[in-house]
DNA sequence: AATGAATGAGTGTTCATTCAT
DNA sequence: AATGAATGAACACTCATTCAT
């Protein structure tokens, strides 16, 4: 702040310094960065450490073995969302129109465009190889998204705006297309070849507005 | 022993030769299987032999590498299986209804509910590490998929029966279900967590029925 | 068989021939001296390997890890010893006088003076490491040799040889001794300060007559 | 915060120079006690400073390396304690019986039941990888033990209570005993595999007592 | 053509030791 | 003097690949 001071001595001491507080943090962003873009196997406990500026041993110092590495990857980057969500979604006073368009929107912003989808198409790949963090995962993300998708359509329903509805085969109306989204990082080119002609946006407007004719009570 | 003996050579060639062409195909089957099972690192080249009845040595003769044998794999596992569908969709007469529905079901008789599957899986995992393969894959898959998905929404459109579409974004609203319900495979788990109340074909048709709705001309 | 044969051919095949069946033998053999040598922890895998003239990989073809190979180790230099002891016991003639001399100084030419005493001495060292491997030393080692000792001293009891004997502690009157000498090899230095005017065998008799001294029937 | 407050600069002092001379006493207490437990490499720095009360760099200030660490503890722990057992001795008015079993039974009470034992079985693992430390042992412990025993049997000789003995073998008759079941400590399940039924003191006084009958002149 | 014994580079993990504060 | 965060060398184990037979 004051202009005097000089400021390389802080950035100095960061080399070997004690930083304790923010080491975890710094790990698990690199951690983050590297299991996203390389898998499991292929990110290797030595890079995440170079990538957070420590060494191998220092990694080693904050998360016991890489299986727990992830696991607190995993946690840090979905902890505590859903509460949130919960909440915006006891207070929505709109029409299911609205909701589901609203939904569909939040997703992107914070889920689908965010490193958040990367872990999701990681656990996709790994949860074969990692039973404990796929039970975890399935408690802490999935169980509660499809919770959250079945009260928004249960509530269209008991309002009269939605149709009658199989709830169990119905929450995938919603969710297919934002979860194939999601997936389709793992390999855009394959998934979504035209990428230049694709618009994330206007896929997720089309997909909302298109499920929702659909889900509306019909006339005849 | 003595190499005048014609008969042994004849014994040793008959019982050793007899499946010789059938070698690669027998590796290729065995390969496909345990990579589509367990992923392309958690298969192991030695497993993919004794699944084939062979020894490792004898795969690193028809293979010179296990990258090669996952390309080969691939190559073999999608021969042209799209020059018939098109002939299919050239000579349908029904309603885009009907026609819409009629590939959903197709898609999972065919694809989704085969072997066929665990390969689209196992190309959005390894894509990445695979760029000739996945390009291979786009060409000879993907493209002919979306043309063929193209068509039928064009169809549609020229028949009067679908309403007016942003075909570049528009074809999500068929391949995101189906798609989702192929990926699904990886982690049946994280992605369809009540798996014993779940059936894919009320999965199939709640989704073409359901797409189908957004798709109509609508009367407003 | 044949003189003709040329039996370099034999030879030159060793480097990386089919060894199949040599090989563990090798490996345990390298091992063993090792072991007894360096200690459990200071001895490398790696190291073993090299000994036995192969590669690391080599010897985890053959032992699924060092604990494995160390417990092979282990069986190999004990298997069996005490059956045949047990039968010459059984058959044995003479006094005790004679019959505790005997066992003396056979226990001196079969364990005390090999390689079998090596693994003694690692036991003692390794037993708190490896409780296993220590359960299965005492089960077929250190039980049999003390019932055998036992069976001795109630030899002489029966031919009223030797006095009346608490067999739990009196045991020990004849293998503290020997296994006192077992144990030296680990610090001949420190236990046998003046090696060049110590002879292994003198030790053997003059503790074994004068053991005998105190065993035997006392006249007042 | 104020450089020129004294009173804090005592209260500092008081709290952690306290106790600055016997530190060094306290890692080496702590040291003890875990290489005698755990054996050396199973004892690491952090646990003995842990133990010690203080951070592991404080050890390395004190003790430069684990090894200096362990050479001290033995250093500190055998303490010229034979001088007074000499004085005894040369005091020592009683038959030789009656010594003898003072030696066997004064030796556990002082040696073989105390953290001593522990030292004596640590050296016997780790005396090859520390020669130094192992002469050392040698010099101030074994000899005089050695020495003592000799001097203890030739009393006996030179007042006709024992039989003429060769010294260079005859000390194992009595240190034999000792030894082993000291060295028992490093497993006891293994070398004592009974332990229930197993007495020291009742295997000191049987020990001492069948020596003795062994090492008395002889009638014929 | 087929084998399978042999290889060795590569990875996660431990722990004595260092050093900026 | 004391701390404790950081280091990096060392080691057990895996597995795709090679090659003598």
């Amino acid at each position: 702040m004051s202009s005097a001071l000089p400021s390389t001595t802080v950035h100095d001491a960061s080399r070997r310094g004690r930083r304790k507080e923010s080491r975890p943090g710094e790990l698990l962003d690199a951690a983050l960065d590297l299991f996203v873009e390389k898998g499991y196997a292929a990110t290797h406990v030595e890079d995440v450490a170079a990538r957070a500026g420590v060494s191998k041993g220092t990694l080693f110092l904050y998360f016991p073995s890489k299986q727990e590495l992830f696991q607190a990857v995993v946690r840090q980057a979905i902890a505590g969302r859903f509460a949130e969500w919960d909440l915006e979604l006891e207070g929505y006073d709109g029409t299911s129109d609205e909701l589901v368009l609203y939904c569909f929107e939040t997703w992107w912003e914070r889920i689908g465009s965010t490193k958040a989808a990367g872990l999701g198409r990681l656990m996709l790949s790994e949860a074969n190889n990692f039973p404990e963090i796929a039970e975890f995962y399935r408690r802490e993300v999935v169980e509660p998204g499809h919770g959250l998708i079945r009260r928004v359509l249960q509530r269209g329903m008991d309002r009269g705006e939605l149709r009658p509805l199989d709830l169990e085969h119905a929450v995938y109306l919603v969710l297919a297309p934002l979860m194939f989204l999601m997936f389709s990082g793992s390999a855009p080119t394959l998934c979504i070849p035209n990428a230049e002609r694709f618009s994330p946006q206007t896929y997720i407007r089309l997909q909302a507005d298109n499920v929702l004719q659909g889900l509306r009570v019909r006339s005849s």
